[in-house]
DNA sequence: TTATTATATTGCAATATTACGATTAATAAT
DNA sequence: ATTATTAATCGTAATATTGCAATATAATAA
């Protein structure tokens, strides 16, 4: 059917995956790393610094804005986006929440 | 197109990417859950615990196997599976990375 | 051999995602 | 006012994902 039943599973699990689905492309991986590194707004360069048509661009932006991974503040006829600190400080909470949930590596495999 | 352009970005990104897509839906995050929880193999009981049907957590147990994330071991007529140790070490070391790129909350916006 | 049990594979319908050309909206410059 | 410039939105084609029924496969049990 193409659409996943999040009912049956938690808040927890759905935000999770949530998160993680955002993160499973590599140009919003290649976003977020070009903010983390230049550590500051980014006001139009974008397009060209991730290789892909503006359209594309401004969807992938949308989908880490809707997640609050980023902000943007308009500036003029541009608009300036940067990591979304606050809120990137819960994310990384609740991954590594996740990534570290214990490992004893007592495998029976 | 649907198709994600992989050729333009770094083996990095891409592999981030494809970890994070991997986590991007929830029954798998409650499936590695799961596999976290007890600490040992899971031999059959999945379907019940996570409640989709049998085809449908046999996929999502391959998507899992197919990056590493999990071993499935053949034990009579079922299958037991559990956290792949080895390589979720090397998957965390890769998303903590990402994850703490350093957020010197210089925040311009 | 013939069930039985457990998991994988196939096929398919419904929906989602990716990418981009065309267009629009909003401000800035002339 | 007219013309850039910048970014969002719309529309659409190609492809991917999700979920399950039906079926296949594989190993053991009767």
């Amino acid at each position: 059917m193409g659409v996943t039943k999040s009912e049956i599973f938690t808040q927890e699990q759905n935000n999770l995956a949530k998160i993680a689905k955002v993160l499973g492309h590599p140009a919003r991986i290649a976003i977020l790393q070009h903010l983390f590194k230049i550590n500051s707004c980014v006001c139009g360069d974008l397009v060209e610094v991730i290789g892909l048509a503006q359209p594309t661009i401004s969807q992938h932006l949308k989908e880490l804005k809707n997640l609050n991974l980023i902000k943007g503040n308009i500036e003029g006829t541009s608009v300036c986006y940067c990591i979304d600190q606050e809120n990137w400080k819960e994310i990384r909470i609740l991954l590594n929440n996740f990534l570290n949930f214990n490992s004893n590596s007592s495998n029976c495999c």
